[in-house]
Order: structure tokens, then C-alpha cells, then sequence
DNA sequence: CGCGGTCCGTACGCCACCGAACATACATTG
DNA sequence: CAATGTATGTTCGGTGGCGTACGGACCGCG
């Protein structure tokens, strides 16, 4: 469907020295991820860990009541399943695919090998796990005083980001899911986006016309995070 | 004022091997945490790691706006600046004392030493961030989903296992800013809590009175991280 | 072509929390 | 003991998002 993509299409893969990457080679396995696709449960024991290559995957908490929130989005930038050289074998969260493609996948024990070589996969994998840290911590205090709309905005900046295209397949449904609101709030703030010729949107196609605009009428949490993210990724 | 602490009165540092310990001792320095003092600004440049010992420290998130809120709590299980062995020298958040006591502190080039080591003292922090990470993740949707009154429950909860007493020293307009709520809406919720006889309070001193119905009041959100950080601090 | 399923639009009552303003009581200080 | 500051109590209108319900539009499939 898709050609497959080469290792250096994740950041922390790219990011590696050709040594590394080179003896990695072997045990990077390409799998596909699909559309709504479990990539872990909450409270599994994990059994590798993923990067992402177009894909996207988004950590989301479920409470007992059924009620769900995403607590950061993963792309190409990072992996998933960080908890698994943090030595806990298991995270509450559970990851879903949110953007169909591709990930490389390293098992728990390579995972561990490579760690214990204290290269720079390890220094790699902490920074982006700060990265992580700083998109969880901003999205509870969005969660807690930005109005839906903004969010709204500032979850599309974060998917497009991580996406090469400015078009996302993805129902008001699922972001309403993934926002922890009511679909019909969704639909409310994205009728009013759609008004101003910011997106434009139909059965669960969503093109992004003026991102310009997103980014005003997004919340300061977007830029935030990307500046953080950003910051991170550099070069040391 | 108060009998100077040892080194095991932080858990981290007490599950350190003897060695270990022994190594680090002559530069672990202790320092006082004065109430309200700010451990460090968002942003800015850390300098130590803190191991608390009978304090509190808070971790807060302000906005542009001057809203804030309270992403994680570190008591003595834990340990505030983590992200300074992560690689980026800085987070965009505040950390502040919310209950007065001490801290032993470890300078930057130190923790580094100590973390190019790679001895227990790297898995125990490592372990520990995955417990903040669960803090931090948790926090984000009990900010969307519980109501004021639960979350002011659980908040009481997570201070108090820091502490060793039933009483903390705290104003309902200082638990609304951790809460990032009105200060009225804390008065409600804490009134309603001492009418039922849980909780008794009195211009900055809350006493519990019944933790089990405390418990029971409270959202979820207190269990999976008490029982998150407890399953992370335990052996292996 | 018709049917069922997915996706989006709209509407109504409801409630928790907000913003602001003001009242009261206790505490500390000089 | 007066004065000022700090902590808590109470009220009132406003509103953003919730729960629920229903209707319409577009799609793919048989």
C-alpha cells in the first residue's frame, strides 16, 4: 500500500551514530500499525518498544467509568513504550494508533541490551522521554483551563506535525475520544473552524487550510510543547 | 527546629546499596525547604537534584494567563529535578514547597558521575520518573473528568502519605492554586467534607479525621498512583 | 436501487464551576 | 486594644460543557 519506509524516517533512529544504527539493524523489526490498533493495553507488560515512522500513536488514560483521555500524541519524533527502560515492565495507559503507517520495533531484551551499552539510544531515549513528560504535564493544565475549542486547535497542530501532509483522516468522534469531551462539542468547534476557512472537513477528512490561523486560535500549550520538544531533539 | 533528617528518610536514598551511599555521602548536602520556597523556576537552568526528606514539594504548571496547576506531588519516596539526568537541563515547570522541611541535594556534574556509574542510584531515578510519569498522566484526566470535591480528596491523600502526621498546614486559597480552582469552590467542597466529619479544619490547619471515608470519596486517581508508586519503589 | 451504517448537525435542559463582590472572624503586630 | 492582614463563608449571575435525543446526509454494499 505504502512503500516502507528506511529506519532514518524516526528521529531517534536517524539520530543514532551509524555504528549503532548499523548493529541495531538486525533486530529492528518493521511492522505495520493500523487503524485503531492496540500497540499496548494498560497494565500489560510491555514486550518491545516502538518507533514510529508515519504513524501515530496516542497514549490514552481510561478511567473505570469508561471515560477516556490522551495524555500525548507519539510520532515519528519519538517511541513508544518508554517505560520499558524505565524498568517498570507496564504503563496504566493504554496505545492506540491513531494515524495508520509504520513502526520499527526493538524487543524488551535487545531494548535492555542496548541500554546496558550506555550509547546513545540511552541518552537519546531520555530526552525524548522529557519531551513526553513536558506534552503530559501541558495537556493536564490545558485540561484543566483551556476551553475546547483551543484544544481542538492545538490537537490538530499536533497531528498535523506529525503527518507530512495538512489533511487527517480521523472522524469528530475519535478526537472527541481523544480530547475527553462529548462528540458534539467536537462538532460545535469544528463547525466554527470550518466557518472561518480555517479547515475544512467531511466524514472523517479534515484538511487544514490556514494553519497560520490554528496556531493563533490555538491554546499557548501547542507551542509550548513543540518548542520543548524541539529544544530536546537538538543536538545536545 | 527539627531533628536533621538521615539520608534514609528518602526512600530513593535508602535503597541505595551501602556502597552507593557511602560514595555519595560527603556530597550530598542538606538544606532546609523554607514553606512557599521555589526549588526552581520554570525554565530555568537546574543546578541539584533534591531528595526530600520530610517536605513536600509541588510541581507546578503556570500559564501565560497566571492560571496554574499542579501536575505532580514529591515527597520523600521521590525525588524533584529528574530531568536534570534525563539531558535537558531544564523543564518548563515550577517547583515549589508546599510543606516545609528538609532535602538532601546533589549538584548537576555530581548526579552525573554518579549516573555514568550506572549503579542502582540510575535505576531507582529511573524508576521513580516512571512513577511521575503515572502521577503526571493521571492528574491530566482527573482534570477532566472528576468532580472538584473528589480531586480535593485525592490531593489531600497524596499529602498526606508525605507526611507522618494527620494534620498539614495549608489555606484552602493555596490548595485551590495546586488544584488550579477557585478558592471558593476548595471552601465548599472542604466545608461539605468537615460537615460529614472526615476532615476538620481551621485557618490553615486541616486535620484528618477519617482517612478510610477520605478514601472512599476520592476519585480513582489516588489508588493507581499510590498503587503505581508503590509497585515502582518495591524490589526489582 | 434500496438498505444499513457511519458521520455530522442541532436542540434542550442541566449543573459544576467561574468571576466578582462582599461579609465575617480570627491572628498578629505595635 | 486598636489596626491591619489573613483565612474562611456566602451570594449571584453567567457559561461552558454534559447527557440525551433525534434528524439528516453521505457512503458502501448487496
Amino acid at each position: 500500500m505504502i512503500d516502507k519506509p528506511s529506519l532514518e524516517s524516526n528521529h531517534i533512529l536517524r539520530a543514532l551514530p551509524d555504528a549503532e544504527r548499523a548493529r541495531l539493524y538486525p533486530h529492528l523489526q518493521l511492522v505495520p500499525l493500523t487503524l485503531g490498533a492496540v500497540v499496548y493495553e494498560a497494565g500489560a507488560r510491555l514486550r518491545h518498544i516502538y518507533f514510529p515512522t508515519k504513524s501515530i500513536v496516542s497514549l490514552l488514560y481510561v478511567l473505570q467509568s469508561g471515560a477516556s483521555a490522551e495524555i500525548a500524541v507519539v510520532g515519528n519524533e519519538g517511541a513508544v513504550g518508554v517505560s520499558l527502560f524505565m524498568g517498570g515492565e507496564s504503563t496504566p495507559s493504554r496505545a492506540v494508533v491513531q494515524s495508520e503507517g509504520f513502526a520499527y520495533r526493538l524487543t524488551r531484551n535487545r531494548l535492555k541490551e542496548e541500554f546496558n551499552r550506555h550509547g546513545q539510544m540511552l541518552h537519546l531515549l531520555l530526552r525524548y522521554t522529557q519531551s513526553l513528560i513536558t506534552q503530559m504535564a501541558q495537556t493536564a493544565v490545558c485540561n484543566r483551563h483551556h476551553a475546547l475549542e483551543q484544544q481542538l486547535c492545538r490537537w490538530l497542530l499536533l497531528s498535523l506535525d506529525r503527518l507530512e501532509s495538512n489533511e487527517l483522516k480521523m472522524t469528530q468522534e475519535l478526537i472527541a475520544n481523544m480530547l475527553g469531551v462529548r462528540r458534539e462539542g467536537v462538532t460545535e468547534a469544528a463547525g466554527k473552524l470550518q466557518k472561518q476557512g480555517v479547515i475544512r472537513y467531511s466524514r472523517g477528512k479534515i484538511t487544514v487550510l490556514d494553519r497560520r490561523r490554528l496556531e493563533k486560535l490555538s491554546c499557548e500549550c501547542y507551542a509550548v510543547v513543540k518548542k520543548e520538544s524541539d529544544r530536546l531533539s537538538g543536538w545536545r
